[in-house]
DNA sequence: TATATTAATCGTAATATTGCAATGAACTAA
DNA sequence: TTAGTTCATTGCAATATTACGATTAATATA
């Protein structure tokens, strides 16, 4: 099927796969880290940057795009791409506490 | 193509990929928490409460396992699952380093 | 031994993802 | 206007993922 069936799951295990789906992609991972390392980007470096060919990278931009986790303003014929710090803010709340359930639980069982 | 051309990024780019990936579906986030919550668990019990059919259930765990975040002891005819402790927490070292690369950022530039 | 129970595996269908060449759209500069 | 730059979109091929029916393997129980 290839097709998720979300209606059979809470809102908020949704939202965190959708976060972590984005995230399963090393070049949007090494997107993410190149924004946050220069503060401010635009495709072409990033094409350079990371290697693969432009639409592929224009296509990752657009899903970590899709989900708030960037923005992007246009300057001219380039693209400013950057970190939407409010909404990385918010998706680190929801992810911490999906990687934080560990602390109160007493033993694993076996 | 579907396939990641993991060979032109790092090592940490590809772990976190690969753990954020994992967590890329709401079934298996369904999982970890039910495993979280009572702390030992059957896969039977993990098809009455997520929904799925048992091979799909079965697969999802077998990708937890395969990344170590679940073990599994087989007790009679069935298979005792939970969360493999130290691996989660090495698991949430990578995965917070990541989601907390904002801290050191200034400002947003556009 | 025969039957039941539990979970893994196999096989397959449907859908999603990844990657890129080709093209298009928007702007800049000569 | 014409040519160049930059990035988005389209279209397609290759591969991955999701889901489940059917089956198998392993164990338990009558």
């Amino acid at each position: 099927m290839g097709l998720a069936k979300t209606e059979m799951f809470t809102d908020l295990q949704n939202e965190i796969s959708l976060f972590a789906k984005v995230f399963g992609h090393p070049a949007r991972v090494a997107i993410l880290q190149h924004l946050f390392k220069i503060n401010s980007c635009v495709c072409g470096d990033l094409v350079n940057e990371i290697g693969l060919a432009q639409p592929t990278i224009s296509q990752h931009l657009k899903e970590l795009k899709h989900l708030g986790l960037i923005k992007g303003n246009v300057e001219g014929t380039s693209v400013c791409y950057c970190i939407h710090a409010e909404n990385w803010t918010a998706m680190k709340v929801v992810m911490t506490e999906f990687l934080n359930q560990d602390i109160n639980v007493e033993q694993d069982c076996c």
